[in-house]
DNA sequence: AGAAAAATGTTAATTATTTCACAATGTTAA
DNA sequence: TTAACATTGTGAAATAATTAACATTTTTCT
């Protein structure tokens, strides 16, 4: 159970969030082919997935929707609930913290961060907006452990510092520059360029 | 030179993203080690994705950054040049059109739509805003070729079958919710919250 | 000139991920 | 009751991606 492939992990969360969905509408049992359609992906690899954190699915019946939602919980959410914060409140920093609140209990964002005095002292979806000159003390007070990164690529690289300087153990970085830390510090990077030249590479090669 | 891995493709964008902000600078030359620096990957893996592209360094020189960014040009991008455009012109789709106006020229946002008649007609960063219900007739008569959904997750998979109907071949989604297409069209998704969950699971485990 | 150093280019080995193939077994229908 | 079917669980095979190892070459230093 403990080294979980790095595809697996992501895939739990997706299959949670089909699950989700699921469960509301009032599914009880849901057979892997199920979740493999709507994640595109094979009915084995979701067996596979499921086989490796531990439960057992009914013959025939397929799995037990609140049970395996309650057990991928089990598995990526950590026991303690973690808080995050957003640097950048702009539109991307904006459309996050709206598409986040409320959504999970373990994963809060309880602060975000911008340089605009405008924008400091507001509320964006109910979570206060600090300076970011007080970044630092922030962070610490609110015992805040992952940051995500929406602000200019040209800040990314100081602003990533900082992060890591107040005790920051992950970061998503959002920009378009990639950013330095330190090995300890967990560091995911995503370009939406990226994905969409990829979808205009392979748009042409087939 | 044609079947190059799927992951060498994104890293060639990275590259590039990466080499046109050391052109910026003025360099005329890079290394391997450099570029892996910068990724966060091995040297190994860049010289394999450049060999991959036919491409030959200068030994004891390295990489010459122009010739290196035209050539990934070439292989990446397509001829002719791809309509794209946005679906949804929230936080996230501002966002999006924001970050790309101006930067390639191979790939245009050519319009934005949305079910919002206080937002149809307005313009986003030079793209003119275009009423949902004339989506069909706009992507025809632009030849928008690729869509970058950024609705609400409940509204996906409606607007995603429109946009198979008027000939998308291409669409990168960024909503919560899966979409179904045919397999004709090349269909990446990605959602923020995976990611941080992917984060917020592997911060804990090391 | 010769030796040492620092790069690239590439084959081979390794590791990670996906898929195949099929045994096991509960369910349905005749 | 029995046969046909549909589904899970999983070892083994196949495929994909990364890394190691090292030959080669240019540059620099003595």
């Amino acid at each position: 159970m403990k080294n979980l492939p790095h595809k697996t992990i992501e895939r739990l969360s997706q299959y949670r969030r089909a699950l989700l969905l699921c469960h509301a509408k009032g599914m009880t049992y849901i057979y892997s082919h199920e979740i493999a359609k709507i994640q595109h992906i094979t009915a084995v690899q979701v067996r596979r997935d499921i086989m490796l954190i531990g439960y057992t699915g009914t013959l025939r019946k397929g799995y037990n929707v609140k049970e395996l939602i309650d057990l991928i919980g089990q598995i990526i959410d950590s026991k303690e609930g973690i808080n995050v914060c957003v640097v950048g409140i702009g539109n991307l920093g904006r459309a996050i913290t709206n598409y986040f609140s409320g959504k999970r209990t373990k994963l809060s964002i309880v602060a975000v961060f911008d340089v605009d005095k405008g924008k400091v002292g507001k509320k964006y979806h109910g979570i206060e907006c600090f300076d970011l000159a007080d970044m630092t003390k922030i962070i610490k007070e609110k015992k805040i452990e992952i940051a995500i990164m929406t602000v200019p690529g040209e800040d990314a690289p100081m602003i990533s510092d900082m992060l890591v300087k107040a005790g920051i153990i992950g970061m998503l970085n959002y920009t378009p520059k990639p950013v330095n830390v330190p090995k300890e510090v967990y560091l995911e990077e995503y370009d939406m360029i990226t994905s969409l030249e990829k979808v205009a590479f392979f748009v042409k090669t087939h």
